[in-house]
DNA sequence: TCTGGGGTCCTAGGACCC
DNA sequence: TCTGGGGTCCTAGGACCC
């Protein structure tokens, strides 16, 4: 807790549901919700006028038609709407070297180090000057959050929403927060709220009361110190600008019930290979397989394989991957297969290959007649020592590969493409199929007419597509319904929220 | 039409080692 | 002769966040 309120959380005012209003001028003033729009999706994003109708983030889907009928439904754009979170980064960056995102559209900066302010004047000023200059820049609405900690400038934020600025002086905390529900504080969430409240235990001011030794004993080591010593306003956490990736996975929810074990198998392999290439895509090998199951009762398990030593092999992360399924009773139908991947070291293995791939025939000749599993596992051996050795050699195995490629950014369609190493041993698996009709054409996504011009999905369904004519700029415009496989019609790139500004998608 | 997808951190038990 | 006591790694599950 420092003496002057320097530290800064911003944070976009529904985010991905703004982008879409400031990108669509029809829907301006109207309820918007952005999410998975198939028979399993949840609610991204709600925009003000949708949360009215008690719309919120995780809703499930269906439940947000029936309590907004007319409201526009509209898939997420995650390329357009990194392209904007890559601008207000950037102009958080101007404000201080130490910026730490937490997501596309929230991030803490330390404004003493950038030198901008050390006082809460200066901090003030800061602030304001960075919200107009993302409405500037964006055409979009953030809320700033001005505080001696971290903790205390992401509530301040919360409570500046939306459109606003709240500074919260330090000294003054306790008495603000004192009086407010547990729930307020970061790392409280619904089981642990409940859990508190049925210790008697709602208010912040409560929390301070139980002391330590009660919290501890409720809630852990861990968990009962740090609530302690944020009901006390105590949060020395530093803004910290790069962390390090922990883990990649992918997953899926199918729209039905999967039961069939080869179809099953077939999943867990093409999720294991588009995990892989994310993992490559961020210039990552790793060490621990995990397989995730969600049954049809909505039950969870995982099951994970720890190697000898880090990879980034289809082959390897596949067949591990297909070992783990093997531990799963499926019965009675799946909804949700991923595959992610742990123990992740710094570095990609590219150059490795060569070297991996003869030793793993070498042994797997000599394992003739071993099972699968025991073959895999070879392999991944042969493939630790290979590195083990490059790495002693020269410490520089797979510098710069992947350059240019965040980790988990990529976007549905560019996940795909990933799934497909270059390398590429699945030769055994279907080909990808071509984008089907409902992705292309689904509400939200921008098209061009030749005649028409720019226009964004309204609606498509039974050989149709609904397309509005209008652009960021423009007055609302007028639909037009054409086949879906007009000549004249087709997908294109967002367009920049404000005039001369980039959008930097390119997709 | 009940419940996404991508993460982080913590806990707890057993294995293993000194 | 009723069993030690830590660390550390691995696995599984759960809470939480956006």
């Amino acid at each position: 807790m420092r003496a002057a309120p320097t530290i800064l959380h911003l944070d976009m005012d529904a985010f991905f549901a703004a982008a879409e209003q400031a990108s669509k001028p029809s829907l301006r003033g109207k309820p918007v919700v952005v999410g998975g729009l198939g028979p399993r999706g949840v609610v991204a994003t709600a925009s003000y006028e949708a949360r009215r109708f008690g719309i919120h983030s995780a809703m499930p889907m269906g439940q947000a038609r029936r309590l907004a009928p007319n409201a526009a439904y509209l898939v997420p754009r995650f390329t357009f709407y990194r392209a904007i979170s890559g601008q207000v980064m950037e102009l958080l960056g101007r404000l201080s070297p130490l910026v730490e995102p937490l997501s596309l559209d929230e991030a803490f900066v330390d404004l003493e180090a950038g030198g901008v302010a050390d006082d809460s004047a200066g901090a003030r000023a800061a602030g304001e000057r960075l919200r107009r200059d993302i409405l500037a820049t964006t055409g979009l609405s953030g809320s700033v959050g001005l505080a001696g900690s971290k903790m205390l400038a992401k509530i301040a934020s919360e409570e500046a929403k939306p459109d606003g600025l709240l500074l919260i002086e330090p000294g003054t905390e306790r008495e603000l927060i004192g009086p407010r529900s547990v729930r307020i504080i970061p790392g409280v969430g619904p089981a642990t709220g409940e859990h508190l409240r049925r210790a008697g235990i709602v208010t912040v001011d409560e929390v301070v009361e139980a002391g330590q030794d009660e919290l501890v004993r409720l809630l852990g080591r861990a968990h009962g110190t740090s609530l302690y010593a944020m009901a006390l306003g105590r949060d020395d956490r530093p803004v910290v600008a790069e962390r390090d990736a922990k883990s990649v996975s992918v997953e899926d929810t199918f729209d039905v019930d999967l039961h069939d074990r080869l179809r099953i198998r077939l999943e867990v392999e093409r999720l294991a290979e588009r995990c892989v290439g994310r993992l490559r895509g961020s210039g990552h090998s790793g060490r621990t397989i995990v397989l995730k199951v969600r049954r049809y009762d909505f039950s969870t398990l995982t099951r994970s394989e720890t190697l000898r030593g880090p990879t980034d092999d289809p082959v390897v992360v596949r067949e591990a991957a297909a070992r783990l399924l093997d531990l799963v009773d499926t019965t009675g139908g799946v909804r949700l297969l991923g595959v992610g991947v742990s123990g992740l070291a710094d570095y990609t293995q590219e150059d490795l290959f060569a070297q991996a791939e003869a030793r793993a025939e070498a042994q797997a000749g000599a394992l003739a007649g071993v099972p699968a599993g025991a073959r895999a596992e070879a392999r991944a051996e042969a493939q630790a020592e290979a590195q083990a050795e490059a790495a002693h050699a020269g410490a520089r195995a797979g510098a710069g590969v992947g350059a240019g490629t965040e980790p988990g950014t990529e976007t549905p369609a560019e996940a795909d493409a990933g799934a497909r190493p270059s390398e590429e041993p699945a030769a055994a698996l279907p080909e990808a199929a071509p984008r089907p009709a409902e992705r292309r054409w689904a509400p939200g996504n921008d098209v061009r007419h030749a005649a028409y011009g720019p226009g964004w999905v309204q609606g498509s369904g039974v050989g149709r597509v609904t397309v509005r004519f209008e652009e960021p700029g423009s007055a609302p415009g007028r639909v037009r319904t054409f086949a879906v496989d007009d000549p004249e019609l087709e997908p294109a790139d967002p367009l920049p929220l404000v005039p001369g500004g980039a959008t930097g998608a390119s997709s």
